[in-house]
DNA sequence: GTATTTGCCTAAGGCGCTTAGGAAATGTCA
DNA sequence: TGACATTTCCTAAGCGCCTTAGGCAAATAC
């Protein structure tokens, strides 16, 4: 029987895939054992079980996230720099809607800390240093871009702009403008 | 063997139930069943299977959100109003998470609109008649308020605020205040 | 070329979901 | 009240998924 030459980093990756394909819910040690032409047990060896499987392709999924950002936000500032970081979540999610689903997997704070999600507090941050808000206002505005962004992400991609119209570009294209309106005028409020 | 009396309510009830208490993703015919003390084929007498008992909760958290909305925005507009709505979807969330995360279940078009669904977007609709926003950008509305409102809440649900100062009950107040600016100012966006 | 490690296998136990069919409690109507 | 129909809950059984244990053969180390 000839070996695929399997490892950790690229089940996981398959793993990643098959969401994409399939939908994150879907994944499991049979689905992905299935995909690669493995037998079940075979994926133990590279994988603790089932959570540990669907938590690394959470990680895999922030940490792409994260590294997109990263690129994106090179050289932006301000208006600019708020639209490319909420089109790094909206983007990704559409190219990716499974591993987004992932990113959203429940973590311990152990798994948590050891994610990238410190990262992508960190990104917001560093669209809001654009914007000219002191240290009290800062974590709320932080909090802000984050729910506001994965809210509407995540409502877009489980269809809930899809039976109605305008088209939800034209209110992504608000919102933002909306936001760049409140950061600018953050002490007034 | 006595009967319980068991029906279709109250089982979706003792299930809604279940979801607080060890959280949605948890609940199944099985656990379900345990708690009630029955066996688990017993409870296809009420439900359809898994997928039936757990769309059965999500539609009960719907109903029973919009019937609290109903009752608190009665006599109250602008951004009264608006807080009102907003408390309605995050008080619910605290009481009842595991309510809460059901009613992000995902449903098929046609369970959708016989769902409480629609009367969430009227609702959102009602707070907006306090502001002067024309029809084409109402829309727009609506979809942020949902956004931030859902992205908020479920961050604040899945812990993400937990381990961070100041506590969310800040950046909340801080973040209805900022709706309340872009609605008011919405035209010049 | 031998020894060790590693990748994938088969086998098997346990549990959850679901269907089929039986027995007892409840409801209906003469 | 008593006969019948309905309903509620049961046991039994099949199937699929998750996981562990142990074996064999391919790759790697020396």
């Amino acid at each position: 029987m000839p070996r695929l030459g399997l490892t950790t980093t690229s089940v996981v990756r398959q793993g990643a895939e098959l969401a994409d394909e399939i939908g994150f819910a879907q994944v499991s040690v049979t689905t992905l054992a299935r995909r690669l032409g493995i037998k079940t047990a075979s994926l133990y060896a590279h994988v603790r079980g089932n959570d540990d499987l669907r938590l690394r392709i959470a990680m895999l999924a922030l940490e792409e996230m994260a590294d997109r950002a990263d690129r994106d936000l090179a050289g932006r500032a301000g208006l600019e720099a708020l639209v490319a970081l909420g089109e790094v979540y909206r983007g990704y999610a559409a190219e990716h809607p499974g591993r987004y689903d992932a990113s959203r997997f429940p973590m311990d704070a152990q798994s948590a800390a050891a994610s990238a999600g410190p990262r992508h507090a960190a990104l917001s941050r560093a669209v809001l240093r654009g914007y000219d808000l002191d240290e009290a206002h800062q974590v709320h505005a932080v909090r802000l871009l984050g729910s506001t962004f994965h809210g509407f992400v995540s409502l877009e991609l489980a269809g809930g702009f899809a039976h109605s119209r305008p088209p939800s570009q034209e209110s992504w294209t608000a919102i933002l403008a909306s936001l760049d309106l409140i950061l600018t005028n953050w002490s007034d409020a």
